[in-house]
RNA sequence: GCUCGGUUAGCUCAGUGGUAGAGCGCUUGCUUCACACGCAAGAUGUCACUGGUUCAAAUCCAGUAUCGAGCACCA
């Protein structure tokens, strides 16, 4: 038995006049998964359709671009299960190693006041798993309670046992391979984390800094000394010698000679490089080959020594300078300077912007350093820059692609350990008896074991006892890099969801990831796979605040989604989200843009709160073509809809989220609400025929329900809800499990009836807008007294004056071809002929005639604006024929409204 | 420096060769028997600039300006 049937004995009409979602949306979604309508069934028949979701940090917190992200993710999903396939959208969440262990250490630090060291690795560990169950369910509640219908029952963790599994078997697998490497290299260090990041967690951001310019004096020249500008003053003990360009003419005597370095004293070589550029300060380049990419590079060439002066936390590690040993590297630079100074070597202090590296995560700047970690050559690249550019996989909006290649050009090996405890550690062994301490393994060579005494595998030793394992673990991405497969099957089984649902079908994500992950997963599927992972990455926009800033907790700038769903609903932020989201530019998030989302959802409720008030037995079992003449109106909403559902079917094609979105806001509010509604309420009241009455409630209800399905994909909750209690679905029936019916709601009937009512319910609604135009225009708006009468007009025009009463808010259209309006009688000319409004007759001459004036110019315009192109011959010449008849068609129209309006001119005048 | 993107109504954005659009905001009028989270009417544009292609350019091409993103450099 459905929890929803609970819903049901209330009439609509009792319920309150504003949808109320908060209630419907829980208790919709509750029902959903009892009916475990998300399940995907890999023995299914139906053709599969599946997506990986891009796995949110398991301690994060749901953010609007989550919401975006995953509302795109929804709405593929539920239109996929519409248009009959198996859908498996498979959930699940990362264990984000820096970013929760950051968290935990925190957390250590308030609450026992001590580091992750005071404890030990093994007890830090199970507080970080302490930690993740406790909040590790937070965005997965926010994630159901945005409506995502992910295969819940399929949940899985990048650190779940056998996901584990796979990540070390890929590892040993790459490391037999030659790929793996490990090195002393220079990396990304952060001092605060103590661990080393790959490139792509280094943060350029625009620095005011100083650049000092100094003296070093020449050896061999006492009181000659040769000129260096650096930033980095507090660096100046590790220096080991000064480079300048081979072609600088300047400097070209001094290759060769020696300088004083000033502390800790030390007599340092001149070199000639090419990579100093001569334009630069002084265009004399002190050498740091310990903290500093190019120095580094520069001491390779030159051979120079390596002389590290900071600690890992980069507090300066330099008893020979006890001035400034131990201080912090922002404190060292100052008291640097002031050294320098007072040894009479600073020269001068310039301001000078500059950018840093910034850690990702810490936000403090990055320090460059040897250190020994290991590497991966990426695999596949050639693969996996041929499919993005030769679109095997398609990106959209395509110029991702390009950025993505750009990436894969001057790609890097990828440093993928991390000297931090929460992740997969790295499944290398060492035999005890060479390495007898961690410590010692640290700075070991693989150069100096023989292939025995060292294990990389899948699996520990058998005799653990005799082996210490490496200590880091790997960069979180080396998992993430896995997901679309390792999710789906056991390392070494073939399951059924594999078979079923691999390789995956669309993938939805931030284009700020495309290095991180999407070009790293299509490596991985080719080379654990020998496929691709997925066929299309649709890149979502980066949402932004209403000034254009990047979101962020530090700038309070940043809505929380679940505040946003309680104040609008689910339904109404997904809309409203999705309606504005621009395809391939940033969006500019607006509460507004939520609130007309649920204002819309509460439009919607009301045409059914209206229909329910009229009858309340559903007659969604209609068929228009059972019923040889219905009016204009009908057919035009019927046509209007099975064209909607035509032009839904085009935009999902090509993704056009918002585009999709338009289409059926404009299709619920101006058709259906402001036209056919308004329209067809005559049928509705009591004085109306049965027959009438019945046949209107039939097209409302094919019309409503079909329409809900439509909508169903952007606003799951309020469609499911509303078809249950309109009577759309038989007992035990679910919306979102209905698949889309192929046939038109128009099947069967004569297109030229189509048509002629179209053009009938076309001109009705033209003639009304300028009849109520007239109204207000002379101040009459609100009265219901006025009599309109049609000195002309089509044969069909009594058939429908009633109607046009109605929407004009009249007291009745008359016809009379003798009729010769009194002076000053205002006229139009409609679609439906020539109507006076007699009522306001001799009120105001001069205002009629100002008014007509005004009309006539500006048709008149128009009418020269199409002669001339008429007029054009290489017009008539070279356009397509249609588009050639639509202007003559135009022009007649143009002409024939003109030639009316000033026939009643000039009768105002005689 | 390289690559990519934007510039259309007061705001946020659609529009891709053939009559300039939406939502919000604004003005005016409405307790119209679904909805004020509403109804009706209205005002508002040198489609950044310059040139080119074309019978025809907001739309295609080239350049300029300007804003933004990414990459590289950054002593």
């Amino acid at each position: 038995m459905r929890l929803v049937l609970r819903h049901l004995p209330r009439a609509m009409s009792e319920l309150p006049k504003a949808y109320e979602p908060n209630e419907v949306e829980k208790s919709w979604y509750q029902a959903w998964l009892d009916a475990k309508c998300f399940e995907a069934d890999p023995s299914s028949e139906k053709p599969p359709y599946s997506m990986v979701i891009p796995p949110p940090n398991v301690t994060g917190i749901l953010h609007l671009g989550h919401v975006l992200n995953n509302s795109i993710q929804d709405i593929l999903a539920r239109r996929a299960r519409q248009k009959g396939h198996e859908v498996l959208w498979l959930p699940g969440t990362d264990h984000a190693g820096i970013a929760t262990q950051t968290k935990v250490e925190k957390q250590l630090r308030e609450e026992e006041g001590k580091t992750r060291r005071d404890i030990g690795r093994e007890a830090f560990l199970e507080k970080v798993w302490q930690w993740k169950e406790k909040h590790g369910g937070i965005i997965i509640k926010q994630l159901k309670r945005l409506g995502c219908s992910c295969d819940w029952s399929r949940e899985r963790f990048t650190m779940d046992a056998d996901y584990s599994k796979w990540v070390a078997q890929v590892f040993a697998d790459l490391f037999k391979e030659g790929l793996i490497y490990r090195g002393k290299r220079m990396v990304n260090w952060c001092p605060v984390s103590l661990t080393a990041l790959s490139d792509e967690e280094v943060i350029p951001k625009k620095q005011n800094s100083k650049l000092y310019y100094m003296k070093y004096e020449l050896v061999d020249e006492p009181g000659q000394f040769l000129e260096i500008a650096t930033t980095r003053p507090e660096t100046l003990m590790g220096d080991v010698a000064v480079a300048v360009n081979p072609k600088d003419e300047r400097y070209g005597k001094y290759v060769g000679q020696k300088v004083k370095r000033p502390f800790p004293p030390a007599e340092i070589p001149i070199v000639a490089d090419e990579h100093v550029d001569p334009e630069f300060g002084t265009g004399a380049l002190k050498i740091t080959p310990a903290h500093d990419k190019a120095d580094f590079e520069i001491g390779v060439r030159h051979d120079l020594e390596i002389i590290d002066v900071f600690h890992p936390d980069a507090t300066v590690n330099c008893p020979d300078v006890p001035e400034l040993d131990g201080q912090d590297r922002f404190v060292a630079r100052k008291k640097a300077a002031a050294m320098l100074e007072e040894m009479g070597l600073m020269l001068k202090i310039e301001e000078h912007e500059n950018n840093v590296g910034f850690s990702e995560r810490a936000d403090v700047p990055i320090e460059p350093r040897i250190s020994m970690q290991w590497f991966l050559k990426y695999p596949a690249t050639e693969e996996t820059a041929k499919a993005v550019a030769q679109e095997e996989i398609s990106y959209r909006p395509a110029r991702w692609a390009k950025t993505h290649a750009n990436w894969m050009d001057g790609i890097q090996d990828w440093c993928v350990s991390r000297q931090l405890w929460w992740g997969h550690r790295i499944p290398v062994w060492y035999r005890k008896e060479k390495v007898s301490a961690l410590q010692e393994a640290e700075s070991l060579t693989l150069d100096n074991l023989s292939a025995g005494d060292l294990h990389v595998s899948a699996e520990p030793p058998m005799d653990p006892e005799n082996w210490i394992q490496d200590n880091d673990v790997l960069d979180t991405w080396f998992s993430s890099w896995l997901w679309p497969f390792a999710t789906m099957q056991h390392l070494g089984e073939d399951s059924e969801l594999v078979k079923k649902f691999y390789p995956t079908t669309d993938l939805v994500t931030g284009p700020d990831i495309i290095f991180f992950w999407v070009a790293r997963m299509i490596m991985a599927g080719f080379r654990f796979k020998g496929e691709l992972p997925f066929k299309n990455v649709f890149f979502t926009s980066i949402i932004r605040d209403i000034k254009g800033r990047k979101m962020s907790k530090s700038l309070g700038n940043s809505p929380d989604p679940i505040d946003l769903m309680d104040k609008y609903g689910a339904d109404g932020l997904r809309f409203g989200l999705m309606r504005t989201a621009p395809v391939g530019a940033d969006l500019r998030f607006d509460e507004a843009l939520v609130e007309e989302g649920r204002n819309f959802a509460n439009k919607i409720y009301n045409a059914c709160r209206f229909r329910r008030m009229v009858g309340s037995d559903s007659k969604s079992d209609f068929k228009p073509a059972d019923h040889p003449s219905l009016r204009p109106y009908h057919y035009d909403i019927l046509a209007k809809c099975d064209a909607l559902a035509v032009n839904q079917e085009a935009a999902y094609q090509e993704y056009r989220f918002n585009e999709i979105g338009s289409q059926l806001y404009e299709f619920l509010w101006s058709e259906f609400c402001d036209k056919f509604l308004e329209a067809v309420k005559g049928d509705l009241r009591e004085e109306a025929s049965e027959a009438q009455r019945e046949i209107t409630l039939g097209v409302f209800d094919v019309v409503m329900a079909r329409y809900l399905q439509l909508l169903h994909p952007y606003m799951p909750h309020l469609t499911e809800e509303l078809s249950v209690r309109m009577g759309y679905l038989a007992e035990g029936q679910f919306l979102m499990q209905q698949e889309l019916p192929e046939q038109a709601l128009l099947v069967g009937v004569n297109s030229d009836i189509i048509t002629t009512g179209q053009e009938q319910a076309d001109a009705v609604y033209e003639a009304a807008g300028r009849l109520r135009n007239l109204k207000a225009e002379y101040r009459l708006a609100a009265r219901k007294d006025v009599t309109f009468i049609a000195k002309s007009g089509p044969d069909w025009l009594e058939a429908e004056a009633e109607t046009l009463s109605l929407l004009v808010g009249a007291e009745a259209i008359t016809r009379d071809e003798a009729y010769a309006p009194e002076q000053g009688t205002p006229g139009a000319v409609t679609s439906v002929g020539e109507l006076f409004m007699p009522l306001a007759g001799l009120i105001d001459m001069e205002a009629e005639k100002a008014r007509l004036d005004k009309e006539i110019d500006k048709i008149q315009k128009e009418v020269g604006k199409c002669q001339n192109k008429l007029g054009n011959e290489k017009f008539v010449a070279n356009a397509k024929p249609e588009v050639v008849a639509v202007e003559r068609e135009r022009l007649a129209e143009w002409e024939g409204n003109l030639s009316q309006l000033q026939q009643m001119r000039a009768n105002l005048t005689s």
